[in-house]
RNA sequence: GGGAGCGUAGCUCAGCUGGUAGAGCAAGUGACUCUUAAUCACUGGGUCCAGGGUUCGAAUCCCUGCGCUCCUACCA
């Protein structure tokens, strides 16, 4: 004989319940329910109630102190009028008092109470509303009272249910801890966990921000295409996929640069784009395969300008988002109030290493790097090893948002040289809490020094792709500034998550079985 | 890629040097008309990630696999 409830079974209580509450009368998975508005748009209407409450209890307190020494303190703030409300959401929590039911409910907006008895809404529903189990939406109709303990509350009257939950939600308190499940069952992480609820509003937040702050500035957003038969534009494997059509394979974009470089060509002087780049590459805490950039153009402009515009976004997002110009992250406060330190690779290397350090033979150099613990390989020349001591002691201690400039141009072969040095990039690096969060170029726009570049990187086929590019450039491109900025990082620094999947609502994951 | 850790009830977690599993929340029943992590009483609930092995006996020790986390490396 097998014990076929061996274990609670939930779903089958839940679909009881839902069975329960159809005989009497409510249709399990509702329709549409036309609310006086949202829950903190109805929590602003009971404001006025929760004031008044306040002077009540507080005259209250008075009389007490004072004992006969009535005043007409209470007289003197009018009983607020009723507000009827109609109001819908997901219950989350239910406390039964006996003949008295309260329970919390919230929608995309806000929490409310609501305080359910037979007196108030009749015997029949007051009986099905004991059916209802966490996370069942509910809409009911009522007015807005304070409680004793000054929680502002819907006295309910009538109520419809909208949608039975089959699933329990999971426990109240600590919610949905387990980092796999949150990130395979998001929708349960979202209306369990409001920290992660408040993280992808400011994401959100965060985008739509940037948007508005380009477009006041008479930017154009664009889009150009994702699925290219040549993924140019940064250097990274691509994903490939296959067209049937063309019968061709076809590889998932890694930048939208060169397209949006030809829309400069073209005469959109001030263009962006926000928009998933794809790289077929590791996976930790600060890489997803698939993540959003904003990549923006402006003609006539160069690496300056660009840094105007980080010098202006970045403030405004957050003014407008965060709340505060002061961030905490990894342990430290970072102050994007600008101006932000400018200063040139060649200085910080100095800085670390001495004044010297440009001077040195490659072994005095080695010496030096081998004295700070750190490796190295004896084959690096003196470019590569200053490059290592940037990458590992001194990009890491640039706490606050800080532009480095002048970086040698064989880092960024396909930048604009400094005009006074040949040797250096016209471009900065963006770092903030140690990271580089966004390059700024003053881009390349001599198709002869394009076309030379291109063909260094790429030994091979010269690409289809890359020579439509310099094609482009050859019609000529005005002097042009761009930047690209990591939307998923940026995101992680303005609201301190440490964890590149806390800021993608769906991040890749391995398949569970 | 290398190293370490974790996987136990729907959820959050205990479980010692091996003796077939516990708590809180949630659930069921009952009490309670101002609670809010409500409270109180009683009850039910487990493929201890999967598969092998050692052992009289494995959640526990060993091996393999899967997934997650951290460190490290790689990658812009």
């Amino acid at each position: 004989m097998e014990n076929e409830t061996s274990s609670t079974d939930y779903r089958a209580i839940r679909i009881e319940n839902m069975r329960a509450l159809q005989a009497a009368g409510h249709e399990p998975f509702g329709r549409r329910f036309d609310r006086t508005g949202t829950i903190s748009e109805i929590r602003v209407l009971g404001e006025p109630l929760i004031a008044a409450a306040a002077a009540a209890k507080a005259a209250a307190e008075a009389v007490a102190a004072q004992s006969a020494a009535a005043q007409p303190i209470a007289d003197s703030h009018a009983a607020p009028a009723p507000v009827s409300v109609k109001a819908a959401g997901r219950l989350l929590a239910i406390r039964k008092m006996g003949k008295t039911v309260f329970a919390d409910m919230r929608d995309g907006s806000g929490r409310i109470q609501l305080f359910v008895n037979a007196k108030n809404c009749g015997d029949a529903a007051f009986a099905a509303f004991a059916k209802l189990d966490l996370g069942d939406h509910v809409g009911c109709a009522g007015e807005l009272f304070v409680t004793r303990t000054g929680e502002l509350s819907v006295r309910v009257e009538s109520w419809t249910l909208l949608s039975k939950a089959l699933i329990q939600p999971p426990e109240k308190f600590h919610g949905l801890v387990d980092t796999e499940d949150r990130y395979r069952r998001r929708h349960v992480d979202l209306f369990s966990n409001p920290e992660s609820r408040e993280r992808f509003y400011k994401r959100s937040a965060i985008l739509r921000e940037t948007r508005r702050w380009l477009e006041g500035r008479g930017f154009m957003e664009v889009e150009t295409p994702i699925l290219q038969s040549h993924a140019g534009g940064a250097t990274a494997k691509p994903f490939v996929t296959h067209y049937n059509a063309l019968d061709r394979d076809v590889f998932l974009r890694i930048a939208p640069e060169l397209y949006l470089k030809r829309l400069i060509v073209g005469g959109f002087d001030k263009v962006f784009e926000i928009g998933r780049d794809f790289r077929n590459e590791g996976l930790d805490r600060t890489h997803n395969p698939e993540f959003t950039v904003l990549e923006l153009y402006q003609a006539y402009g160069d690496r300056r300008s660009m840094m105007d515009i980080i010098e202006g976004l970045l403030p405004h997002l957050c003014d407008t988002v965060i709340g505060s110009r002061k961030v905490q992250y990894g342990g430290a406060e970072l102050d994007f109030t600008p101006p932000y330190r400018e200063v040139s690779y060649e200085a910080l290397v100095k800085e670390r290493m001495g004044d010297d350090w440009f001077e040195l033979p490659l072994a005095e150099a080695q010496k030096r790097v081998e004295a700070q613990g750190l490796p190295f390989d004896p084959a690096w020349n003196e470019l590569l090893l200053t490059h290592e001591v940037y990458d590992k002691l001194v990009e890491r201690t640039l706490v606050q948002p800080t532009f480095v400039t002048r970086i040698p141009h064989e880092f960024v072969p396909l930048a604009k040289t400094c005009p006074d040095d040949p040797t250096k990039a016209d471009v900065f690096e963006f770092v903030v809490g140690g990271r580089e969060l966004c390059p700024g170029y003053t881009e390349q726009n001599d198709p002869f020094a394009q076309r030379e570049a291109f063909s260094a990187q790429v030994e091979e086929d010269a690409e289809s792709e890359d020579l439509d590019f310099v094609e482009a450039l050859e019609c000529g491109m005005p002097p042009t500034g761009g930047l690209g900025l990591g939307m998923d990082r940026l995101t992680m620094m303005l609201t301190g998550t440490e964890v590149i999947r806390d800021v993608i609502l769906f991040p890749m994951l391995k398949d569970s079985k």
